[in-house]
Parts: structure tokens; sequence; C-alpha cells
DNA sequence: TGACCGCGTCTTTTT
DNA sequence: GACGCGGTCA
């Protein structure tokens, strides 16, 4: 079959693109074209005949699955792309456990708890079971379990694991175990799954259940994983278990780049992939097209000095280029200084735009001294990473709302807004609510849903507060079946509360939350909108099924616009850049101080290294300064160790002598900085930063909240909207259902949720409109 | 219940 | 230096 295309690769790419008859192993070198292999291959096998839903494709994030599957649309159609089983592995295996959800009892509607919901609820285990809290960080307790699951570990496996065990008790704390078999009970009694569950009940819904497995067996002709090295162990059987029968699978990866194993990433998984897979044919794709020569080799010659890796030979066909430079600075804010200056000469002198710039460093805390230079010689930056748009308080609240009106046995999302915006539900009602509900083994929705069954030790104005709230969900729970998702939601933040309650003064702080809970509104809306056109659900928990498992990765903003790229280098894997600064290589920095005593770890902080030098195209930097501004004090440190593994011939490093005398183009240094930092001392930090608007921008802005709060209620003289939010002094809150005139006289029907539909005559009822 | 103060901690973070 | 957390007081 000739298929034109495929002339658009080389050799190695080509044959790796053309064998899908067994499993295949791709080792794809930095920038050698690894992402045009897999949207090449994917659209072979459509050409071949396969149906796109017979093939599964997963990658590490959903904006890596949006734009392979632009890209395969754009060679096959978007018509036939759209049928591809692509994305995540959470993302795709979310949406198998929905439809089989009762199968290990759970309910279709399942939330995903975020990892402060599972912090949350380690933390208050912790304090039930009178632990030590500062022995029992939520830190630690969380990665612990974290990495059980990974390695499909379940409670009662825990406790029979003697390796878990010992390590625990060795590490004084033993109780672990314990507080996982609670918390797994815990997050079943809310209907709710962490981001490891969703892959460790996968295996077991697959484990378990025969039938389901051969159903998606047979269901997925060819199966495709990208950035293999970064799957862990629960990712690995999953892939085998689908993969068993036909073995045609095809992993891409490179070993040389594998930088997550502290999320429970194991390397072994491509490493011995050969192995889990016998017939196993393996292409290397080790022609670079990214950087130059000089670059290129650098990188090899540094990763040459990790021991446990697939041997290759990475190489450009580019021109030699220039140096690697190696800065040498005297602290922190010279070296922001140096960065910024040799920023605005690219620019300048070298026709560089700023959009092929980026500084890339190891810890976010980094960001702020290069924020400040650039900003002082006004060069645009944008920095990447710290709070997501979905990590914001006001947005956690939302969804925190509507998370419980889907699912009103989510106990993270009830703990969270029962007293928000405040109406008397205070910390002590809550933990007997949630007492009451461990006794009798039931959700704190269930008790609060029975008070009197379950004996909850109230006084009779807080069973008041707390039924009044329980009315006001379940009016909303009625109509998630019936209401699209922006409908719904609009009425949430209004008869909550939560809009209203960024109107009580002007500061910045309210207004900026009013227009991100705007802008949520937004994207609810769109969503809305388009799952409208191609005829797919627009309910609330088809949204929130989508929105738990986004990231602000995915919400890229301002790409068009021409600015500096910052972000760690974890964040810059799979990006490039014309010019890329490697700031901060110092000891006791990167690498980071706590990998230095494992080899294990301290292989992959150089592979991090490697990460972070192949992202550049044509020139790369290198800093490290002899003291560092850090932990509120000044540090001293020595370069890092990786730039000595860095073959010598390939940097232009700085003469030893130019260390000693502290003097500069500025005079005396000390001095100086001194008068630099009153300088910078001198701005207010303490004010919020401005608010990234959130993208995508598309629309226009459908809802503003406007006005004062004073004037929300109308009392009624006759008319109201039919589908308007009412508050009536006995019944609570209820919505309209429609108005009519019966013997001369107005009358509504309205829903109150539990209450009851009522019918209302509207001049002797007093009824307060919600607006 | 919420505002405020002092203390301890401080990596990376695709989901 | 900055943030989160727990404790205290009005």
């Amino acid at each position: 079959m000739e298929i034109s295309f495929l002339n658009d690769l080389n050799d190695s790419q080509r044959l790796a693109v053309e064998y899908t008859d067994g499993p295949s192993l791709v080792i794809a070198g930095a920038g050698s074209g690894k992402t045009r292999v897999l949207t090449y291959k994917i659209a072979y096998l459509l050409k071949t005949g396969l149906a796109p839903s017979s093939i599964l494709a997963l990658t590490f994030t959903n904006k890596a699955a949006r734009e392979m599957k632009g890209r395969i649309g754009a060679i096959v159609g978007e018509r036939i792309a759209r049928y591809l089983w692509m994305g995540t592995f959470h993302s795709i295996f979310s949406r198998i456990l929905r439809n089989d959800a009762d199968r290990i009892g759970y309910t279709k509607n399942f939330t995903i708890y975020d990892t402060s919901d599972s912090n949350s609820l380690i933390k208050s285990i912790v304090k039930e079971l009178k632990l030590d809290e500062k022995q029992y960080k939520h830190g630690l307790v969380h990665s612990r379990i974290s990495f059980a699951k990974n390695n499909l570990i379940t409670p009662e496996a825990y406790l029979a694991n003697h390796d878990m065990m010992t390590a625990d008790v060795n590490s004084r704390v033993p109780m672990i175990s314990e507080i996982y078999k609670i918390y797994c009970i815990r997050c079943k009694k809310a209907d709710a799954m962490d981001f490891d569950d969703l892959l460790l009940h996968t295996n077991i819904l697959f484990r378990n259940h025969v039938d389901v497995l051969q159903k998606y067996q047979q269901a997925f002709s060819y199966i495709l994983v990208d950035e293999y090295q970064d799957t862990n162990f629960a990712q690995y059987l999953i892939v085998k278990k689908l993969a068993e029968q036909h073995e045609r699978i095809c992993v891409v990866g490179d070993d040389a780049q594998s930088i997550y194993s502290f999320r429970g990433a194991n390397i072994d998984n491509i490493l011995k992939f050969k192995n889990a897979y016998q017939h196993t044919k393996i292409f290397k794709l080790e022609q670079n097209y990214r950087s130059t020569k000089t670059i290129v080799n650098a990188a090899n010659s540094l990763i040459d000095k990790n021991k446990a890796q697939i041997p290759k030979t990475i190489f450009s066909e580019k021109d030699t280029g220039e140096l690697i430079k190696v800065l040498s600075v005297f602290n922190d804010l010279e070296e922001g200084v140096i960065v910024a200056n040799h920023i605005s000469d690219l620019r300048n002198k070298e026709n560089f735009s700023y959009q092929q710039i980026a500084i890339l460093y190891r810890t976010n805390a980094q960001s702020r001294v290069h924020e400040e230079a650039l900003r002082k010689k006004g060069i645009p930056y944008r920095i990447y990473g710290g709070l997501s748009f979905y990590q914001r308080k006001e947005i956690k609240d939302v969804i925190a709302y509507c998370r419980l009106i889907c699912n009103p046995n989510d106990e993270e999302a009830l703990k969270r807004i029962i007293n928000y915006p405040t109406r008397g539900i205070g910390d002590t009602t809550v933990n007997k609510l949630i007492e009451c509900a461990q006794l009798h083994a039931v959700s704190a929705w269930e008790v609060m849903s029975d008070m009197l069954r379950y004996n909850l030790a109230v006084n009779a104005g807080t069973a008041n507060k707390l039924a009044q709230f329980r009315n006001m969900v379940n009016v909303f729970s009625e109509q998630v079946t019936t209401q699209n998702a922006y409908d719904l939601v609009t009425g949430v933040v209004k008869v909550t509360g939560v809009i209203s309650d960024t109107f009580v003064d002007k500061s910045p702080e309210n207004i900026s939350k009013r227009e991100n809970v705007e802008e949520l509104l937004k994207a609810i809306f769109e969503f809305s909108d388009t799952r409208q056109k191609s005829k797919e659900p627009t309910l609330l928990p088809d949204f929130l099924s989508e929105v738990s498992l986004l990231t602000d990765q995915d919400t890229d903003k301002e790409s068009d616009t021409d600015k500096v790229t910052m972000m760690t280098v974890h964040a810059a894997k799979g990006l490039e850049f014309r010019a890329v600064f490697i700031v901060g290589m110092e000891e006791d920095l990167f690498p980071s101080p706590y990998t230095v005593s494992n080899e294990r770890e301290l292989e992959e902080e150089r592979r991090l290294f490697y990460v972070a030098i192949t992202r550049a195209e044509e020139l790369c930097f290198i800093s490290y300064a002899k003291s560092r501004f850090r932990n509120g004090k000044i540090n001293f440190s020595n370069p890092s160790r990786f730039i000595k593994d860095i073959n010598s011939e390939y940097l232009d490093s700085p003469k030893e002598k130019e260390f000693e005398p502290r003097q500069s183009r500025f005079g005396n240094w000390d001095e100086d900085m001194d008068m630099e930092r009153n300088i910078f001392g001198q701005q207010d930090y303490s004010k919020p930063k401005p608010v990234e608007p959130f993208a995508p921008r598309i629309l226009k802005r459908l809802v503003k909240f406007e006005g004062s709060n004073d004037e929300k209620t109308v009392t009624t003289n006759g008319s109201i909207p039919a589908d308007a939010f009412v508050k009536h002094a006995t019944f609570g809150i209820g919505k309209v259902v429609k108005t009519y005139i019966d013997n001369g006289n107005e009358k509504a029907e309205i829903d109150f949720g539990e209450k009851g539909i009522k019918s209302l005559l509207l001049k002797f009822a007093k009824l307060e409109v919600i607006e």
C-alpha cells in the first residue's frame, strides 16, 4: 500500500510506523520526531482499514491528546479522528469506570477527589484516630497511600505486606495501614475516587469481571502508549491486560527523559518492556532534528554518567552551533540581571523573538528574581505553574456546590461549603455530623437527611440551619437530570450566595473573585455549547467528570503573544525553544538536596538536567550563583556537580579567577546588591498579583453579576418570573415552576424540594425573589 | 464564628 | 520570605 504521507518520515521513523503486527517499543530520543511517529502511525492504522473506535491511544496530558487528535484529524479528517479512543490514562479509564461503576460498588456519577480533597480526608482521619498530626503528616500519609495504590496494594494486602509494614514501623508511622483502610472506606461511602483510584479500580474491575475485560480487549484492536517511561505499575498492568490477546501494541518513550518517579512512575516499565512482551521489535529514533550538534553532544556526554539506560546514540545533522555558555554570577539578583541582559541582547542584536526564549529552573520559588529583573527591563514574560484556575478558592467553592448537588454523599465537598457563605454551621456542628455519620456507618448527608433518626445532638436552631441548607441543595439536586449545566450553575451561584458574597465590599480581591466565577460559568457555557452541537449530554455531571481531570496546562493562554517563557524543568518536557537559560545550577538546588543520598534519585535529577538542555534548539546558557537568598536567608553554594558531567569541550566556562574580585560595572557588589534589594523591597509584594484571565477567550462575557447585594430581595406584589428562585418563610428556598391565575388571584406553583411542590397565593405568601 | 498571631516548614507535580 | 496551620481571644 502506498501512502504518500509516509514520505515525510526518515527510515527509522517509517519502520516504526509500518510495523503493526506485534508488540513494539519505540525509543525516541529528545527531538527525534516522536509525536510525528505516533500521529502517522495512527493515521497509517486508519488507512489500512482499522476503525477509529478500535484504536486506543494513551497520553500523559490532555493537551498532548488534544494536539495529537488535531494532527491526525488534519491527515485523515476530523470526522474520523473524533472516534479515536485518545486521552490520558485517567480520562479514558474514568470513562470506562463510569460505564460499569455498579460492578464495583460505585454509581455512574462518582466524584473524583483531587489532591486537596484527599489530603483533607486524611487529615480528618488522623484526627479521628487521635494520632499525632506532626508524625502523620498528610503529605507523607498521602504519598504512602498513593504508592500502595499505584502498585495495586489494597489495604488488606498492605497489612500483609512485610516490606510496607516494616518501612512504616521504622519511620515511626505504624498506623498508616489503618489510615489507608479507613480512607478507602470513606471514599467509597462518599462515592468518590481519587486520582490513583481511577487506575486501581480499573484493575479491580478487569480482574473481577472478566466479561468487562473481554469487552474492551475486543474493542481495542491496537493500543498505543506515549511517554511510556513515566507509567506506573497500575498503568502497566491495565495495558498489559488489554493487549493480552492480540499483543498489537506500540509504546513510545525515552528512558533518558524519565523524570516523574516521585509520582510513582517506574522506569523499569520501559527498560524491561521486552521481557513483558516476548516478541517485541525495538525501534530507535536516534536523529535529533531539534538541536545543534554541540547541544546534542553535550547532553549525550551528561547522560552517559547514568548507569541504567537503554544504549543509543543520539546525533544531530544540524550545524555545530555555539558552545553552551556557563554564567558564573555573584548572587541570585545578579543572575536575574545578567539573564535579562542576555535576553535583551538576543532580541535586539540576534533577531530572536521573546517567545523563542525560555528560563528554566528547578523550583518555582526561583521565578521571583527573574520576574523582577525582566519587569525592570520591560521584557514581557509569562510564568507557567503556580496556582491553576481550578485551584482558586472561589472556583473550588463553586465546583464543590456542583459536586454536592450531583453527589450529596461527597463529604469533602460538603465540608467545604456547608458554611460558605457563612450560614451559622460551624466546625463543632460539622464535627458532630461527621462523628454521627461514622457511628452509624452512613454518609454525613444521610445523617442530615434524617437527623432525628440518627439522633444528631444539635440544638433546634442548628438543626433548622442544617435543614435549610439541605433543602437548598435538594432543590438543585432534583434539577441535575433536567437542567443543562450552565443554567443550573448560574442558579447555584445566585441562590447559595456565592456571588452576593463578592459584593460585600469593592476590594480588588472580591472583584477578581467575581470575574473568576464568571469565567467558570463561561467555561461551562462553552462546554454545553460544543457538546450540544455534537449531540452529547450537557448535564452537570458530564461537565464535572471532565473538569476534575483538567489542569492549568490545559487552559493554555495567550500563546500567540510574544513573551519569554518561565517554568520549571518538569513543565518544559516536550517543549522546545531557540534559546534556553537553565538557571540556579548549584549544589543544594539542582540536584535537589533531597536526592543526593540516593543514586537512583540522583540519576533522575541528571535526566532532569538532560531534559532541560535538550529543550534548546540553538543556544543554551547555564548559570550558577555563589550565593542565593533562600528560605529567608542567604545560602552559599558551589556549582552543580552536573556541570562537570558535561564534556568541557562543549562548554564556554568562565575562567576561575573571574570569581575573586567582586568588582563589576556597578562598582562594589555587596553595596549595590543591598541597594537593589532595597529597591525591590519597596515594592509591595503583599498585594495580590493581577489575576490571569482564564482562557480560552472565545465567547463574549455571558453573565455579569451587577449591583449591590442590599437590594437582592424583592417582595413580590403580583408577578414573579417563572424559573425564578424564591425564599419562603417556612418552606425555605424553592424554584418557581409556573405562575397562573386562579379565581382572579395570581398563584404560583413552587418546587421546595423535599417539602414538596406548593401552590401559593402570591398576595399572601411573602416570597422573596432571589436575583 | 472569625480575625489575628506565632510557629514550623519549605522539591519537582502530566492526573 | 511566604504560606499554611493551629491556637487564642473578642
